[in-house]
DNA sequence: GCCGTTTTCGGCCCGACTGTTTTCAGTCG
């Protein structure tokens, strides 16, 4: 049982309380710890072995009770509690508010009037109009109703950061050539998450109207879904919603700090708020009536008595405590970094040459690269022979000496096989400026060997660096069992650095994993695994992450001058 | 159910919109 699905547990406990109608405040505090739970940095079934209900209650938001429940369901596999929960109400009633306009109150009142227990029976009651007559439900309300399940049953998936940013820039873009005088994207996509499940667009303009004709009428717009005075919704053709907001410029702080989120560090902010006798909301902070903040976000901050918190910070894990205490992290920035490790060549699986890879790292400013073909064994991917690599090596040699400005390093991405030994002998790792190891096969290993697999490979004293440690594909591929605390504390103890691929199909470290491994002082390496030169540029979405995961130039290896770089991979 | 420069009780975020109402509940972000 890993956190997600611990997280999942409570998540549906809090879920199906809410649709009982239980207290309030009891439901919020099973939801609240589903979030926290889910993405707690340390397994915690380990945790509690090791340090009993005690660890669990030292969590923020676990008190006896949850921790009790913790308890019972790592020792028995269940919650009494959550088991009698189901028996009363049918589980497939959670399934509902999936559903946009069904919360907990109109699940109930299906289930107790006409015995509805899941989407499907939702569905054919709405079809069959037995919605109408139920209290509060009119004509509306079946068509809305109808319409949400159309739109969940298309797998409404969130996008991937990479996908929507640059929709969110175009549309930013058109909105300034429309006559917007200020327009920024907000919400997830602000705060860098890895998926995001819309766009959300802030604007400030002389006239409201033009903006919002401009933003529903432009090209890329598939559909119009809503259309007002302040406000608009559209979905893009790529399947996306966005929503623009259009304000005055001195409210602009405030909605910005409103609509970036999240909800969890807004809820911290305005429960902040009160603590100091003081009101925020999206249109600024208030005392008494009095607005006193909200031209920008650093004002509303300040108002509060913080310093500005960055918007990958901004997640409700502990940055306002940091802020408040003075230990907010310096963030690790693009401009850091110095150098790319992690890149293939058409020699491999990839598509450029060295000279083109150095041409664009060179446009980069970059200090050095580091070239890291597949490994013999890797045959889908032609991996390169030993024969092939030791000529890679020459071959490198040679292009070193008359290189100016910049150090390609000669490496390479090296299976770690499921015995864990690596995919070349020693002799040659040894030739090499460094290796990646990474998992390529097996996927399917139990939790305990592959973590036990990738150790050992750790501990051969010939890897430097863990390629795409959990090796998930968003949206696509599941990442593998792997015990990733003990991974961290290994990758620590043995000097071996973490890869936050920058792959916006992997971005993996997560954020999570990201500031686990820099509270255990392992180090992380921000590559792209660049298969064509245009992959380079995916630099800014592994950055992003790293930011997420509270990571400054220091816990980076790649933000190292070149010198500092290889003392590091000579250790 | 959690938590404490409001500390073991009594608090626990704020506002908009929608659809159904005739003053508001439910849902959402």
């Amino acid at each position: 049982m890993n956190n997600a699905d611990i997280g999942k547990i409570m998540l549906e406990i809090g879920e199906l309380l809410e649709i009982k109608g239980d207290m309030i405040f009891k439901i919020r505090a099973y939801l609240k710890a589903a979030e926290i739970l889910s993405t707690y940095p340390e397994d915690l079934v380990k945790l509690y072995k090791e340090t009993g209900i005690k660890g669990l209650t030292q969590i923020p938001g676990i008190g006896e009770g949850l921790a009790k429940k913790l308890e019972e369901l790592f020792n028995t596999g269940k919650i009494k509690y959550f088991e009698d929960l189901k028996k009363e109400l049918p589980e497939g009633l959670l399934e509902l508010l999936s559903v946009q306009g069904v919360g907990p109150k109109k699940a109930k009142i299906f289930f107790e009037e006409l015995g509805i227990k899941d989407l499907k029976g939702l569905e054919k009651a709405v079809k069959s109009g037995k919605l109408k007559g139920l209290k509060g439900m009119g004509e509306k309300t079946e068509e809305n109703i109808l319409k949400g399940i159309e739109y969940r049953k298309k797998g409404n998936e969130r996008m991937r950061l990479g996908d929507a940013l640059p929709i969110a820039e175009g549309l930013i873009k058109e909105l300034k050539a429309a006559g917007a005088k200020e327009a920024v994207f907000a919400g997830s996509l602000r705060r860098g998450k890895e998926t995001a499940g819309d766009i959300d667009i802030l604007v400030t303009a002389k006239e409201h109207g033009k903006a919002i004709e401009a933003f529903t009428s432009f090209e890329r717009v598939s559909r119009v879904l809503a259309k007002g005075g302040t406000k608009a919704s559209i979905l893009t053709k790529d399947g996306i919603q966005a929503d623009l907001r259009v304000l005055a410029p001195d409210e602009f702080g405030a909605a910005l700090n409103y609509f970036t989120g999240s909800k969890d560090h807004n809820v911290l902010l305005r429960e902040l708020a009160i603590k100091k006798g003081l009101k925020l909301s999206e249109y600024g902070v208030f005392k008494g009536e009095k607005r006193f903040a909200s031209k920008t976000e650093e004002e509303v901050y300040r108002a509060l008595g913080l310093p500005y918190i960055e918007p990958e910070l901004r997640e409700g894990r502990g940055e306002i405590e940091a802020a408040l205490n003075g230990k907010l992290p310096r963030l690790v920035e693009l401009g850091d970094i110095r150098g790319d490790l992690h890149m293939h060549t058409a020699a491999s699986d990839g598509t450029g040459s060295i000279r083109e890879l150095v041409s664009a790292a060179k446009k980069k400013g970059y200090e050095y690269i580091g070239i890291t073909d597949h490994s013999a064994s890797l045959k889908v991917a032609r991996g390169l022979s030993s024969e092939l690599l030791l000529k890679r090596i020459k071959e490198i040699e040679t292009l070193n000496k008359n290189l100016k400005g910049l150090r390609v390093l000669c490496g390479s991405e090296v299976d770690i096989k499921p015995d864990g030994t690596l995919d070349y002998n020693d002799g040659l790792l040894s030739r090499l400026d460094y290796a990646i190891g990474s998992v390529h096969t097996s996927f399917r290993m139990k939790k305990d060997d592959m973590t036990k697999r990738v150790i050992r490979a750790f501990k051969s004293g010939r890897m430097k660096i863990f390629g795409h440690p959990t090796g998930r594909l968003l949206n696509e591929r599941e990442p593998y069992e792997i015990d990733m605390g003990e991974v961290i504390s290994a990758a620590a103890g043995e000097g071996v650095a973490l890869e936050l691929s920058a792959s916006p199909y992997r971005l993996d470290l997560t954020d999570i994993n990201c500031r686990a491994a820099k509270e255990k002082g392992a180090l992380v390496s921000i590559n792209t695994d660049s298969h064509a030169i245009g992959e380079l540029d995916n630099m800014k979405y592994g950055v992003t992450t790293a930011r997420r995961g509270w990571l400054e130039k220091n816990n980076v290896i790649n933000c190292l001058s070149l010198k500092a770089l290889l003392r590091f991979l000579a250790k």
